[in-house]
DNA sequence: GGAGCCCTTTGATCCACGTCAATACGATTT
DNA sequence: AAATCGTATTGACGTGGATCAAAGGGCTCC
């Protein structure tokens, strides 16, 4: 392994087949040799300062990008200022799926923290998944989940109330940081009220009285950005009790 | 093949080489011959009578289908009954896109006039994008364009007022028909209030409100369903001007 | 390690939209 | 042509979340 030089060292470590996120993003399902292929094409690793654009709305699309680590905002700006959290993204979730489309970029890219991406040059990895099927489809997978995802963004937006909306915030936050090997019930949010609030449809100061709330039910500890969920099955109950 | 009955008519006069929709459809930027290899892979069409389901959410996913003629919309249901519309659809969109992500439908498509529609068998597509570059791009591009357009929604749920809502809303309606060769101004919405309500986050009696606030202003004239729109800049104005 | 600034919390008040209710309209059936 | 039922409109009133405001706390950046 690394043996001799650093850059290989760091090469080796980077490699989508040395990578512990591989089961949540694209060389999901791939044999060890097609992993490789797909190694060769990730044409470079990009890290991005805290509150710096991966991409902004509008730039030309090239790639799309696999978040190696740390955590991204996606937002949507109209003329008037007015602006949209449109997602939250972790580690092994793709970025950039929305530039297929036109060719540019739709919606701005922020880092909430010190992060890193994979590149993945986007005319490259179409050609790689016609010669891939088990890549090709990840990869149709991974744009059909962000569609599901979307859809239950509208749900949220379109018929709950504000207290079911940060819950179900909550529970989706915990799932994911499960699924990277963290704690269910303890973790750090990375993202203001603000945007929290922004992605919700919601005003900060209805984030902060929501939080406030669970917290007074038992349900939350809040501390600041550090959450610790002490009632998963009440917050399920908030969602889904809900009397039309 | 079934060279002699007239089934022969029917399967040419429905092909993707001889049907109008194919620019705004799966079918876009293919060469003759491409589109013919397409043609062979359309398994079937199939007719959907007004209020019934093309899919529900959880049948297992096997195709998508384009629209061939009519209109759809699609919905999430929730357990305690709330339900959200996440989209309509008219001629040459797709639908089903949902599906590919865990290989069953996460949400239910319903057509909202008698319509028809081509049935392409998912795994022969992904087989076929992987000989026909163009088709694979294209493919690509429609699902992306569904993440935009789903991302607007969210803008449109998250940060805008009802009369906002609204104004949005015709105005995607009344570029779709456009595009289709109908009128710009003048169209027959296929959806009740309540639907319009679902999908813009608003209850039927507020689309109802703003339905007739917009035609005291002189904006559009409403008549149930049929709406005649006289002012877009108007409409448009609304959309931006608004003090934040 | 201290200064400054952004973030968060909490309270008081307001208003856009929801809710409830009654009526009217139009399409379809008989 | 009358009866029926789903759809739409309109009014009166209630409320959840927005807005405005102020104070305190914790990061970040020197």
């Amino acid at each position: 392994m690394k043996s001799v030089i650093p850059v290989t060292t760091l090469e080796i470590k980077t490699a989508c087949s040395q990578c512990n996120l591989r089961e949540l993003c694209l060389p999901f399902g791939l044999d060890p040799n097609e992993v490789d292929q797909l190694d060769e094409l990730v044409g470079s690793r990009r890290k991005i300062k805290r509150q710096q654009h991966l991409y902004r709305s509008g730039d030309v699309f090239e790639a799309i990008y696999a978040i190696r680590a740390g955590s991204f905002k996606t937002d949507v700006i109209l003329e008037d200022g007015r602006d949209q959290v449109t997602g939250f993204q972790m580690t092994g979730e793709v970025l950039g799926l929305d530039g297929i489309s036109t060719e540019h970029h739709s919606c701005n890219a922020i880092a909430l923290e010190d992060s890193e991406v994979c590149v993945i040059p986007f005319s490259r990895l179409e050609e790689l998944s016609r010669q891939v099927e088990s890549l090709q489809h990840q990869f149709h997978k991974i744009m059909s989940r962000e569609i599901v995802r979307d859809h239950g963004v509208m749900m949220l937006l379109g018929s709950m109330r504000a207290e079911e909306r940060l819950a179900a915030f909550l529970l989706n936050m915990s799932q994911r940081f499960t699924a990277r090997g963290f704690s269910p019930s303890e973790f750090h949010l990375r993202m203001t009220r603000d945007e929290i609030g922004s992605y919700l449809g919601l005003k900060l100061e209805t984030v902060s009285r929501a939080f406030s709330r669970f917290q007074e039910e038992g349900l939350v500890a809040v501390q600041q950005k550090h959450i610790r969920i002490l009632d998963t099955p009440g917050l399920k109950r908030l969602l889904n009790h809900h009397a039309v």
